[in-house]
RNA sequence: GUGCUCGUAGCUCAAUUGGAUAGAGCGUCGGCCUCCGAAGCCGAAGGUUGCAGGUUCGACUCCUGCCGAGCACACCA
């Protein structure tokens, strides 16, 4: 990254300090805070406190305990000292207790913590009655904005669109969950150039008719029919652009020749291509004037904007609802158009912005290419806007952190945007570009239909329910019609949404139809199940998780597998705060897989409701009501639901 | 050409930012339903982490150089 050298701090850092060092609320329950506290008392003479405590980890190895303290080895390279020596003082001085007793010195000085049993049983006991499970809010809460799904209005969600949504509406989840003021912000493309397509479209080949019958459906297919006036011209100029060049300066032999080289292979005629050329280019210029003619105020484009608008609001919103997204505000680019002027002349009288090639330009050391504000023509672009919007929400939410959850595509523009907005006054706010890799389909290309259609979103969608309901179908014909219908929502709208989220890569994301709707295996299905059926216990044993929150039995941990599994939910509060800090989900979804998995094999080999006595019963209740309250929460978090029968 | 991102099991991906024997899922093979839900559990096979060097107690991770992939490179967003 642009300004961060090798060595140098995360740029969340101190957003993740802060909220890792949130103060204790009643129930100081992050484990592995707790244990950094501890050892930070007990950092060997030289060393550096802070990373000391952050070498706590949760252990690789269950032989390895619990956690492990991995800071003794680099602490005695700097003074020259034997780790497994200092390793031993540190393990005499540091105090553990009530959590464990003193750690154990492994390898070349690794410190082994394994929790002691009666804490974890006391921990869980307090959980119980616990509503955040663990969580404790911070005394100063931080604000975030995130910006996320984003769409251009005009065109129809395709699953392109769906990583943004899913993965920007877990992170505000996440952050809002551990107490922070959370703003959902939709920055929709509402005042761009696809605008102009439509527009030009309308007006050349509108079919009233089909608008009357579904307004966003024939926008869609004019928009759709200016790329396709314009797409193939602009493929063939890259190809014969240089002999088209030619020709216009008058130099048609030459341009013949250069053409005949080029097309060789096709069946192309010079006289064909030029006019296919020619024809895009006239379209462009036509659909470009129409967007110059709706930001210049022209009456008719902007009421047809006026007309259009609210049914490609309500097209977007009726998907939103599917998914259960709710963004706070949709500010999009038209938003912000009126404030662009001004931000130029502030950007100018501050002598950031400067006149370059016609344009007006703003030069970051760092980058070659200027960050253009106002175009040579004298309109504005989503430069501009994009720092409207930083000084709008500075203004209006005054945030601690930025979160712009868009295809890395735009890596180098974000880069730009944050160095910009630094030098104009906003350093106080943490800015991050969340990216992700491009959708492709197996094949490694853009994911498309035989037709050629991007897939729409919503098909997905209905994909991914038929496929839950086929299996609702087959597992559970008891169930009522209503609810097999209410499952197979829950849970193919799970699917997909886990699909993505479980994956942060920034490399490019292969799309597959299977993957997405798969219902088992690591995917939100089996934390479903896992859930269901701890609920399925609760009916059975005639009797409720209120009744044993309130009873507060007693937790044994006698077996394995049951320790395995407490532990895992002690680790909540931590796995969520880390997420936050490290902005991917998929720690989380890591975390509740291997929640559901501990879960699962507890409940291979620990009888609950036929537990050997009636207080191991009601402990091992009271275990896997808090396992259900995780799954749900954890699930909560990522956007996805769950079911109490499946 | 410059920059960004990446390369891990047959496939899709993890690996807590330099920690101990690189882990899951899918697929393959083998076990487990007279026992709280088999959308499940247990086990096996599968790896020179693209290649070659370097840094150190220790490298998938950091450095250098190659190879390969995707993306972006003023006036689209």
């Amino acid at each position: 990254m642009v300004g961060l050298a090798r060595g140098s701090t995360h740029p969340t850092d101190d957003f993740r300090v802060s909220v890792g060092r949130a103060p204790p609320a009643k129930f100081p329950m992050n484990v592995l805070e707790q244990l950094r506290r501890a050892f930070v008392a007990a950092t060997p003479e030289g060393g550096d406190p802070a990373a000391f405590a952050l070498a706590v980890r949760p252990s690789t190895d269950p032989k390895f305990g619990d956690y492990q303290a991995n800071g003794c080895m680099a602490i005695a390279k700097a003074a020259k000292k034997n780790p497994r020596e200092l390793a031993l003082e540190v393990a005499k001085v540091v105090d553990l207790a009530p959590m464990a007793g003193p750690p154990e010195v492994a390898g070349p000085g690794f410190l082994n913590v394994r929790l002691s049993d009666d804490w974890i049983a006391r921990q869980l006991g307090d959980l119980l009655v616990d509503e955040k499970l663990g969580l404790s809010f911070p005394e100063h809460p931080k604000t975030v904005v995130v910006d996320y799904s984003s769409p251009n209005v005009a065109k129809p969600m395709h699953v392109g669109h769906l990583r943004s949504t899913v993965i920007g509406e877990s992170l505000a989840r996440i952050y809002s969950a551990l107490g922070h003021k959370v703003i959902r912000d939709n920055h929709l493309g509402d005042w761009g150039s696809q605008f102009g397509m439509i527009l030009w479209g309308w007006k050349n080949h509108r079919d009233e008719a089909a608008y009357a019958a579904n307004p966003v459906a024939e926008l869609a297919r004019l928009y759709k029919l200016a790329q396709a006036r314009i797409k193939p011209g602009e493929t063939l100029r890259e190809r014969y652009g240089k002999a088209i060049s030619l020709d216009e300066a008058g130099k048609s032999a030459e341009a013949r020749a250069l053409f005949a080289k080029l097309a060789e292979g096709t069946t192309d005629t010079f006289e064909d291509v030029a006019r296919k050329i020619a024809e895009a280019r006239d379209v462009a210029d036509a659909t470009r004037a129409e967007t110059v003619k709706l930001h210049a105020g022209d009456y008719e484009n902007r009421v047809l904007w006026d007309q259009f608008m609210p049914h490609c609001l309500a097209a977007l919103q009726a998907v939103y609802d599917r998914l259960d997204i709710k963004h706070d505000v949709h500010l999009g680019e038209s938003f912000y158009d009126p404030m662009l002027a001004d931000v130029v002349k502030d950007l100018e009288t501050r002598g950031l912005a400067v006149e370059s090639e016609g344009a007006t330009v703003v030069f970051s050391e760092g980058f070659k290419a200027p960050f253009i504000v106002r175009k040579r023509d004298g309109a504005y672009n989503y430069a501009t806007t994009d720092l409207a919007t930083i000084q709008y929400r500075k203004a209006t939410w005054d945030p601690d952190l930025l979160l712009y959850v868009v295809d890395h595509r735009q890596g180098d523009h974000f880069k730009q945007l944050f160095a910009v907005a630094k030098r104009w006054g906003y350093d106080g706010i943490a800015m991050e570009h969340v990216a992700f890799g491009t959708v492709l389909g197996q094949d490694r290309r853009p994911y498309k239909t035989r037709d050629g259609d991007v897939v729409g979103l919503e098909s997905l969608l209905d994909e991914a329910i038929a496929e839950a309901r086929k299996v609702v179908d087959e597992n559970s014909a008891h169930l009522p019609e209503g609810q097999r219908r209410h499952v197979a929502e829950v849970v193919g709208l799970g699917a997909i949404k886990y699909a993505d989220l479980s994956q942060n890569r920034m490399s490019d994301y292969v799309f597959d139809m299977a993957r997405m709707v798969a219902l088992s295996g690591n995917t939100a299905t089996y934390l479903q199940y896992a859930y269901a059926r701890i609920q399925s216990i609760f009916r059975k044993a005639e009797t409720t998780p209120e009744a044993i929150r309130a009873a507060r039995p007693p937790i044994a941990l006698s077996n394995p597998a049951e320790r395995a599994l407490a532990v895992r939910v002690l680790r909540y509060p931590e796995t969520l705060e880390f997420a936050a800090g490290e902005l991917k989900p998929n720690i989380l979804t890591d975390y509740l897989f291997d929640l559901a998995n501990a879960y699962s094999t507890f409940y291979q080999e620990c009888p609950v409701i036929k537990a050997e006595s009636p207080e191991r019963r009601d402990g091992r209740l009271a275990l896997i009501d808090l396992t259900a309250r995780t799954l749900r929460a954890g699930l909560s978090a990522l956007g996805i639901g769950v079911v109490d029968e499946m």
